[in-house]
DNA sequence: ATGACTTGCGCGGCAAGA
């Protein structure tokens, strides 16, 4: 089964290039970010249309996360912690096929930026939340996927100049590090499982010609759970939507699992 | 080069993103 994971910057925005993909690609699974819009507007019928059921959790204006999946949803919106968290950050789903179940996520991590400031505090908080919860799953032994961006660069090879984000909230030791705790846990970062190379971006600021000039770096990840890991055929970038007409910035990530 | 782009909100310029 392929399981995609794509933060759209706006769904409002992106409904052609997201039904273009569906139909292109027509992977299993599809994990949005970045909604930024209430359930209400989210494209539904047309999501429908082309066969998927679709679990949204949505906000005004921004943030928002979806799952979509030809199988039926079992859903459970938000993340443990914060019960004053109003950030629509974080949605989970059961999906049962012909083989069993797998658990799929599709979250949204803070930005955190600027470093010195609440933002910074509420990431970390947020990531020790999503900590908390993937050790919770990884005691159920289930097939666990999770999915989204995480803005996070694990490492330096993952971004194309590790000086100019030296300070930055997605590259700080404070917020690698707590990747790596998550990945310690037990999890396998999909990607790192199929390729050493350098170079693999999955966003392209908008300005200052980064796609053109391939400044990229790759902050959306899909993470698995030891019985997800298992069944892991490969992974692939969907980089050629970057280049499209009013692109997100971001690109879909795709992975094929047994 | 105090830059550069895109989106939402809502109708005037900010806030947020990464």
């Amino acid at each position: 089964m392929q399981i995609v994971t794509w933060n759209v910057n706006s769904v409002r925005q992106r409904s052609e290039h997201l039904l273009r993909y569906l139909r292109d690609v027509n992977p299993d699974v599809l994990c949005l970010q970045e909604l930024k819009c209430v359930d209400a507007a989210f494209p539904l019928i047309e999501v429908e249309g082309l066969g998927y059921n679709a679990a949204v959790h949505g906000q005004k204006g921004l943030n928002g996360v979806a799952i979509l999946s030809k199988m039926p949803l079992e859903v459970t919106r938000g993340l443990d912690g914060d019960a004053s968290d109003a950030h629509a950050r974080y949605i989970e789903a059961v999906i049962s096929d012909a083989t069993g179940i797998i658990r799929v996520a599709s979250l949204y991590l803070p930005n955190g930026n600027p470093p010195d400031s609440d933002k910074y505090r509420y990431k970390l908080a947020w990531m020790d939340r999503l900590i908390a919860r993937a050790r919770y799953l990884l005691g159920l032994e289930e097939p666990v996927v999770l999915a989204g961006d995480y803005n996070v660069i694990p490492e330096p090879r993952d971004c194309f100049d590790p000086k100019v984000w030296a300070g930055d909230a997605l590259f700080l030791p404070q917020t690698r590090q707590k990747f790596q705790a998550l990945v310690n846990l037990g999890y396998t970062d999909a990607l790192r499982a199929t390729s050493d190379a350098a170079g693999l971006y999955t966003f392209w600021d908008y300005q200052a010609g980064a796609w053109q000039k391939n400044k990229g770096i790759r902050i959306d990840h899909l993470l698995l759970s030891p019985r997800a890991a298992d069944r892991l055929v490969g992974v692939s970038i969907d980089k050629q939507r970057r280049g499209e007409d009013k692109p997100s910035d971001h690109v879909p990530v795709r992975m094929e699992l047994a």
